[in-house]
DNA sequence: TTGAAAGCGATACCAC
DNA sequence: GTGGTATCGCTTTCAA
């Protein structure tokens, strides 16, 4: 490794570009940053001379000078879950389309780690923006992120004080809870969420949207809510407790997300029950797996979302003046062959498609 | 947001704690960063002033003065697959640790992203060093990483030139057919791994562990690999054809991965073939759902991967010369109920844990 | 043991 | 249009 640094050229900086373009350094600064006056000619030989050199700016320099780091902040509870796996990589692209860094903060929730993040890791501010991804209720976190007089985008959540991009949650469980009554459904069950001890903000407007369809339908004496975390195994586990009595057993279940469906899914075949025959089945996500399960599900893209609270970050960057906008957007139904009408469910195919 | 910073107090730098505390900007930089005499006195007497102003040192400015940036780089082509999610959780606990931040560089292979990361943005070097998972033979993108003259340590992959936390992979999947063998199948199909066009070093592995597993079993003529991504939905749709034809169909399924083998079991059920009564799956993993689907598998564990990559890696930045090693673990069988003796195989028991 | 001053590598204001 | 120079905030010789 040292002999190698040897022989190499020194890494060049804007001196030397500046040098070899025969101009001084604030000119060569202007013409490659694009700011200020600098005539084609120059721009040109500068532009030659940094090609020439290799030169690539010091980041870390120019943060300094210009207050601005070109790196942008997310601060995620996990980062192994479908959801927060597919809105960073839409945050990342985005990111990266724009010339940007991304600092990932994973805060598990209730960690030491997280309180360590918070505490210790943001207050470097070596972001120019924040972006929080299912940070739910937690005002004094909020708080914390607001004041480093930086703008902050929320996805999912509600934040009177910070741009958010979610999807309508209670609309979303409403409408797929909606889509199971049409068929003819009644014994239906909101299956997941209201877990843990917090109570988290997308959770419960999920449930609100089954309850309040369910009310609506004249339904309010069949309500039934089944928590569970919002995962697969946890989905599954919750499923099987539910699923084991003939006698309690619905006709119908609205999930949380996609994962506890597909939980749900396989502990009804793991107990012999037909999908959507003996059981419909509806989630929300349009996870991944939604379509090997052929679950029918209520689709949001967080991929999308994760550009567009970028979208919405760098405008405020650029703009400290920029309202604070809320983007809601409403998932659409789409229909597999994990729901079918009361008693008339159909044995589901068998092929790639599910 | 203006109003705001105006009656703010102005965030202070050094200086300010100098001042309070009565001494020169050096001495409180002793004091603070622990290099150089200091007497304990004025020690904290500093130390008492940076709490009161609640001073935090700009980064961009330590940087900039003493070259290092307390931020490893990760770069790694997926974040949304188990693996690398855990790999990622793992490398980011093990930074917070130490203080060190993580600047995440999604490279989805193939993309235009994965150059412009390549180009440009590992170019900046706003790190003390890098880890690359997954990052395969690739050549190029090796030597690129290296030409930054920046320790380098892989995650996956063989690579002589740094070093690397790896399974054993070969031995992982020789170990998974033995255990098959074991219990008397010879009708045994390898699923997954060789469907991209690039010869992917682990999926190549475990491929050739299989294959001479069966040869030392006299079972070379019963060699048979079915190419499939390492994905769920990819697996399945393997299976569906695998297990469609009964007159073709193995009696066991050594899986690429756990992901391409729970693709596999629903398949199985799918199609009314029992498991492990009518057919065997083994996978590598011990992926989050392993449990949840009762799959016998040779068990990694990523997040300790990663936690051993960043000790590697922080080693190799506090000594450059420190040697480059490479640490090879031997995945263990966790047995399960997806396998069983030839023709005895129990019918699964149900309940939450599978 | 402490302090003064010279960088680190850019940007940006202000003359020319 | 272009160049000189102060500056960003910290570390680090080198004297004292």
């Amino acid at each position: 490794m040292a002999e190698v640094s040897e022989e190499a050229t020194r890494v060049s900086g804007i001196a030397d570009v500046a040098r070899l373009a025969g101009v001084s350094k604030s000119t060569a600064s202007r013409a490659l940053s694009g700011s200020g006056y600098v005539s084609p000619a120059t721009r040109e030989r500068v532009t030659a001379a940094a090609v020439a050199l290799g030169y690539v700016p010091s980041t870390n320099a120019q943060s300094l000078a210009t207050g601005r780091t070109q790196n942008v902040g997310v601060v995620m509870p996990y980062v192994n879950r479908w959801f927060f796996a597919e809105v960073l990589e839409g945050i990342q692209s985005a990111l990266l389309e724009r010339g940007l860094d991304l600092t990932l903060y994973d805060a598990t929730p209730g960690s030491d780690r997280r309180r360590r993040i918070f505490d210790d890791f943001l207050a470097r501010k070596r972001f120019d923006g924040l972006i929080a991804v299912g940070l739910e209720p937690q005002e004094d976190e909020l708080d914390r992120m607001l004041s480093f007089d930086k703008p902050v985008v929320s996805v999912i959540g509600s934040s009177p004080r910070t741009s958010v991009v979610t999807i309508d949650d209670e609309d979303a469980a409403s409408r797929a809870t909606g889509h199971l009554l049409a068929l003819g459904h009644t014994r239906i069950v909101f299956l997941g969420g209201g877990a843990g001890a917090r109570d988290h903000h997308v959770e419960a407007s999920r449930v609100r949207g089954y309850r309040e369809a369910m009310a609506e339908a004249g339904l309010a004496h069949e309500v039934r809510h089944l928590p569970a975390t919002l995962s697969m195994p946890d989905g599954y586990a919750a499923a099987v407790d539910l699923l084991s009595d003939p006698r309690e057993r619905p006709t119908a279940i609205v999930a949380a997300c996609d994962e506890v469906a597909i939980g749900a899914m396989v502990a009804a075949r793991r107990l012999g029950i037909q999908v959507p025959a003996g059981l419909s089945i509806i989630g929300i996500d349009d996870h991944e797996y939604a379509d090997m399960f052929a679950l029918t599900t209520m689709q949001q893209i967080p991929r999308e979302q994760g550009a567009t609270a970028v979208e919405l970050l760098i405008r405020q960057i650029e703009d400290p003046a920029a309202e604070v906008v809320d983007v809601v957007l409403k998932p659409r139904l789409v229909v597999r062959s994990s729901t079918a009408p009361l008693g008339r469910g159909a044995v589901p195919r068998i092929d790639a498609a599910g």
